[in-house]
RNA sequence: GCCGUCUUAGCUCACUUGGUAGAGCGCCAGAUUGUGGCUCUGGAGGUAGCUGGUUCGAAACCAGCAGACGGUACCA
């Protein structure tokens, strides 16, 4: 917009409302900063693993992303979703995983198998928005297509967990196999998929209802404190009372988490009349002894029945990342943050294409979700995960005749390897100053009149005056104290600049 | 999807039973002809979410819709 500029009102009577669409959100600089902080460092993770880098498109075919057709009534549910010239629906992918397993399938013939790899990028989901919750966010996975062993799987927790420390971010990442839960079905004699699903999400609710609502939700249904009530799975009794002890395997005699040998002993106790439970404790075996030998610690990762997962596609291991940190809102609120990361094995994913099974196992960061909580934490505590964005040397604009002149010194310092704009609004020297100063930048630099005429340059260094601000209150005192303010021949000026930005 | 609460200036919120909208913060300018903060003074900024209804008159009452928030469900 120029002085100039005509009122845009007299152009149009359509004044559309200046908002991002529902669920979809800016980020500025500060959480961009965190996000590719977070993206560099669990990319080094995964490629010191041996997992080399992927980027598949924001779109797939919809059937490439399994079940999520769109039907012609809802084509957006769920995805976004349009129907391309030719008139074959499109999907934007609302995970990393399927687009791998569409690529793995087309590669399969010239792929080094396993093949390993990570991805990092948006996402998109079409659904209710909610707090930490956008239908457009990050997520960098890694995943091996192409094993079926369970050190695949103990290799990718492993990472998960070694991602997580890169960051330092307290976590705890919870295993367990869908075999498990299966065989826990069958010996139940569960066998309709309706009341398997219901079993599956009551024991998925544990973390947040506790036994009884679990319990509640098995049998009859659970009203919550909305008056809302939720149909339960309708088992007997002695059905319930074993889907309790299952679920109780994972905690020890007090209460707490349960080391992950004496889970799998009291799951090996439940599970013995289960064919299918007996393998997943086998795999789990194997995973356990795995990650003794990569270093996990049991309190980085632990067996835990409860972890139930999306219910489409995992065929053996689940795993999700909890988050230990405490975050709160401006208002002061505890916000939960739920899951900030998950994966597990599907082995079924890339037969869909090819019609032959190839065993695969992943897991997926939660970039975003991460990033929002770092934000959050880092408004209240000072854990350093977020910096404030630094603006650049800003040189002031005295006359229109010198633009010239700015701009050239401007060029001598970025050749310096210092990042430095000529101010171009039109403001006075005030509104320049304080300019620089909103930006946060690390110095201006005055080119006026005097200075021209003595070949000399002013350089103040605003962060002396930004400690200095709170300990003068009158302003006489304040603008002739000029603190950080020198001026010195222009041959010297880059040397100056490049102390004051380098500390 | 379901239940509930809410929607007034950029932000946070007022406006005692319906009489034509205000504060704080922020923003801009001046006090301070070339200097950020503080202080003081002044200024800009509003179709009261939208549509319809009741009324002489609606920000207020009613209805529908949209959006936001909270809970619940779902979460590949």
């Amino acid at each position: 917009m120029t002085e100039n500029a005509p009122n845009t009102a007299e152009f149009t009577d359509f004044r559309p409302e200046a908002r991002a669409p529902r669920g979809f959100a800016d980020k500025r600089a500060s959480q961009i900063a965190i996000e590719r902080k977070l993206i560099a460092n669990v990319s080094k993770v995964y490629e010191d693993f041996g997992f080399e880098a992927l980027q598949t498109s924001a779109f797939e075919y919809a059937d490439a992303l399994g079940k999520f057709l769109p039907d012609a009534d809802r084509p957006n549910v769920g995805v976004f979703s349009l129907q391309d010239d030719d008139d074959q629906w499109m999907a934007l992918r609302y995970d990393h995983t399927a687009p791998l397993a569409r690529f793995a399938a087309q590669n399969w013939e010239t792929l080094p198998k396993p093949f390993r790899r990570y991805a990092f990028g948006p996402v998109w989901r079409n659904e209710k928005p909610g707090p930490g919750r956008l239908r457009e966010f990050m997520q960098c996975d890694a995943d091996t297509v192409g094993t079926d062993r369970p050190e695949a799987d103990a290799e990718i927790i492993a990472l998960a967990v070694a991602g997580f420390k890169a960051n330092a971010l307290p976590t705890v990442l919870r295993i367990n196999n869908r075999k498990l839960l299966n065989g826990l079905l069958a010996s139940l004699g569960v066998d309709s998929a309706g009341q398997q699903m219901g079993v599956l999400r009551a024991i998925d609710k544990l973390d947040r209802l506790g036994l009884e609502g679990v319990q509640l939700l098995l049998g009859g249904g659970r009203k919550d404190e909305s008056g809302d009530f939720t149909k339960g799975a309708g088992l007997n009794d002695a059905a319930i009372a074993a889907v309790l002890s299952f679920v109780a395997a994972g905690r020890d005699a007090s209460g707490g988490q349960a080391e992950r040998g004496a889970v799998l002993d009291k799951l090996a106790a439940v599970l013995a009349n289960s064919p299918e439970g007996q393998a997943g404790l086998e795999d789990l075996s194997r995973i356990s002894t795995a990650l003794a030998g990569l270093g996990v610690a049991e309190s980085e990762a632990l067996f835990d029945p409860s972890i139930v997962r999306g219910l489409e596609y995992y065929t053996g291991a689940v795993f999700e990342a909890e988050l230990l940190m405490e975050t709160r809102d401006e208002k002061g609120n505890l916000v939960k943050f739920g899951s900030v990361g998950g994966g597990g094995r599907y082995d079924d994913l890339v037969a869909r294409f090819t019609g032959e099974r190839v065993p695969a196992t992943g897991f997926s960061f939660g970039v975003s979700r991460l990033a929002a909580a770092l934000a959050l934490a880092d408004s209240g505590a000072e854990t350093g995960a977020v910096q404030p964005v630094r603006g650049p040397i800003v040189i002031i604009a005295f006359s229109e005749a010198d633009m010239g002149e700015y701009f050239k010194l401007a060029a001598d310092i970025r050749a310096a390897g210092l990042a430095v704009e000529v101010y171009l609004g039109r403001s006075g020297m005030k509104a320049q100053m304080k300019y620089a100063d909103r930006r946060l930048s690390p110095a201006v630099v005055m080119l006026g009149g005097d200075e021209m005429a003595n070949g000399t340059v002013t350089i103040k260094d605003l962060d002396q005056g930004r400690e200095l601000a709170g300990k003068i209150s009158d302003n006489k005192e304040w603008r002739e104290a000029r603190p950080g303010q020198v001026t010195l021949p222009r041959a010297e000026a880059i040397n100056h600049l490049k102390s004051i930005v380098n500390g």
